[in-house]
RNA sequence: GGUCCCAUCGUCUAGGGGCCUAGGACACCACCCUCUCAAGGUGGAGACACGGGUUCGAAUCCCGUUGGGACUACCA
């Protein structure tokens, strides 16, 4: 194990966004391409916004995508506690010294009085922010506004002068002096604020990369600057682009499916649903685009990753879906759809299944299709769906009748046997295959679009299928 | 308003001064294959936001404009 030591530090808030899940997966990436830590942080002190069901979401989702820490929550590791509401004890200690050696300061200053001198400030057109007041008060000052039961809260006296992030994948960044101001480490109920829990905890934790979505650019110098007055060694930043949707606008619930959950329930293969996730804002530098787990590893690189934004595009998404899917054995692919068939409400025999894979592997986009597809196997309610029905209606009288008791009469039930009198049929009525075949598929599978007919019938079997015609024979 | 980030086909991207009459993939269109639907094959249409520089030469470097976005909280 190298000294590569990464995090992804989510809030517990349910299933990853797809956004999060590709910053999950680019420090895991990044992680594993070093044969480094990766580490799992629940940033879970904002209470209003925690629940024991969205954290078991989290870890439920980065397990479905294949992502494991090597230190976190169920996994350990001597760099914890990996939830920040455990280690509240810990901030206030960090606080207290920051105190100690001026590096922060009590600011008694009112949310009111802050709110007006922001305003002002502003019609002034000057930088916003906190103007610093606080930092220069005297101990008699200090005393006086105590003893008038003002609240207050701990400051961060940042540094004065130029800050510089050298972004992994943003490059050289520069902020003035006079654009970062000071800021609040704790509020005056005591409890931390995310910009002090996440530097003392990647300061404590070792942490020496962090990759993290680039809304949190401005507040790596912050980071930084807390680290260093704390007498730690900064980790190297990485910055990610925000995933947008289809209309360009970050990517929110109105877009519809956009957790890792939703595509895990519309039939989706984690592999693919991570392939393409490492695809977006990354390219290994040639044409290739499937990359399995081990590969992807082995080419990451945060140097090569795209510093603007990337819009999730489902289409592509789907394609990639459907390559992973015909890649899979068929005792795989069976037995990663059968709970969407229970979720279906169709109870499967799992050798039956098994032996339809080969004639749905390569007409499905996910697995949920299988379902679709292979409804008509599993259940006996046919019930002919519109386009089914007006097959039906169209064949030519007594068609169906017709039919029915040749197949019947089938000596041996296989596909080419049937294949070969359907041909027979279709051919006495003077019909052409495709017109003839039809109106069968519709009385046996209840749709017009199936698998391959006679390899369908075949599964089905002789009395089921030649049931099915006669139903709607006429 | 201020600070910062971003800008190649509709989308994801390759490209880091001449290899670019800009390559690949998804989607789209046409054709082939074909029992439906797919999958597959072949071909096609489709982009360097704009304006200045720098240079013998710019998609590539610099500046500006425009357009997106983020941040600007006792949110994270």
């Amino acid at each position: 194990m190298s000294g590569v030591r990464c995090r992804f530090a989510p809030a517990p808030s349910g299933s990853l966004h797809v956004g999060n899940a590709r910053t999950a997966l680019f420090s895991w990436l990044w992680a594993r391409h070093h044969d480094g830590t990766f580490i799992l942080r629940v940033e879970d002190t904002d209470a209003s916004r925690v629940t024991e069901e969205g954290f078991r979401g989290v870890l439920e989702d980065l397990r479905w995508l294949g992502l494991d820490w090597d230190e976190g929550p169920e996994a350990g590791g001597d760099h914890g506690p990996y939830r920040q509401s455990e280690r509240l004890a810990i901030y206030r200690e960090m606080v207290e010294r920051l105190l100690a050696d001026g590096s922060a300061y009590r600011c008694y200053c009112t949310p009111e009085e802050l709110e007006q001198r922001r305003a002002e400030a502003q019609g002034r057109g000057e930088p916003p922010g906190y103007d610093g007041r606080c930092r220069t008060l005297t101990d008699a000052e200090r005393a006086a506004f105590a003893s008038q039961a003002r609240t207050s809260v701990v400051r961060f006296a940042m540094p004065e002068h130029e800050w510089i992030v050298h972004d992994l994948v943003k490059g050289e960044v520069r902020w003035a002096a006079a654009d970062l101001r000071d800021f609040v480490l704790q509020r005056s109920d005591g409890s931390p604020v995310f910009l002090l829990a996440v530097a003392v905890d990647d300061m404590l934790m070792d942490v020496t990369h962090v990759v993290r979505g680039d809304d949190l650019l401005a507040s790596a110098p912050r980071n930084i600057a807390v680290i260093e007055a704390l007498g730690g060694t900064p980790p190297a930043y990485a910055h990610l682009p925000q995933v947008l949707g289809p209309d360009r606008k970050p990517l929110s619930k109105r877009h519809g499916s956009t957790s890792v959950e939703a595509f895990r329930e519309l039939g989706y293969l984690s592999e693919a649903l991570v392939n393409y996730l490492a695809l977006l804002g990354w390219s290994p530098g040639d044409d290739r685009e499937i990359l399995p787990r081990e590969e992807m590893i082995w080419l990451f690189d945060l140097a090569r990753v795209s510093s603007n934004p990337a819009a999730f595009d489902v289409e592509k998404l789907t394609w990639m879906n459907t390559q992973y899917v015909q890649q899979l054995e068929d005792d795989e692919l069976a037995a990663r759809s059968v709970h969407l068939f229970a979720q279906a409400g169709l109870g499967v025999d799992p050798a039956l299944l098994r032996r339809a894979m080969p004639l749905v592997k390569e007409r499905v986009h996910t697995i949920r299709d299988v379902v679709d597809l292979l409804r008509f196997l599993f259940s006996d309610d046919v019930v002919p769906n519109e386009r089914a029905a007006a097959l039906i209606e169209k064949a030519p009288e007594g068609y169906l009748k017709a039919a029915a008791d040749p197949l019947d009469a089938l000596s041996t039930w296989d596909a080419g046997a049937i294949a070969t009198m359907l041909d027979d049929l279709a051919t006495r009525a003077g019909l052409s295959r495709t017109k003839g075949w039809q109106p069968i598929r519709a009385a046996v599978t209840g749709s017009n679009v199936s698998p391959p007919l006679p390899e369908s019938m075949e599964l089905l079997g002789k009395e089921r299928s030649v049931a099915r015609i006669r139903a709607v024979a006429r």
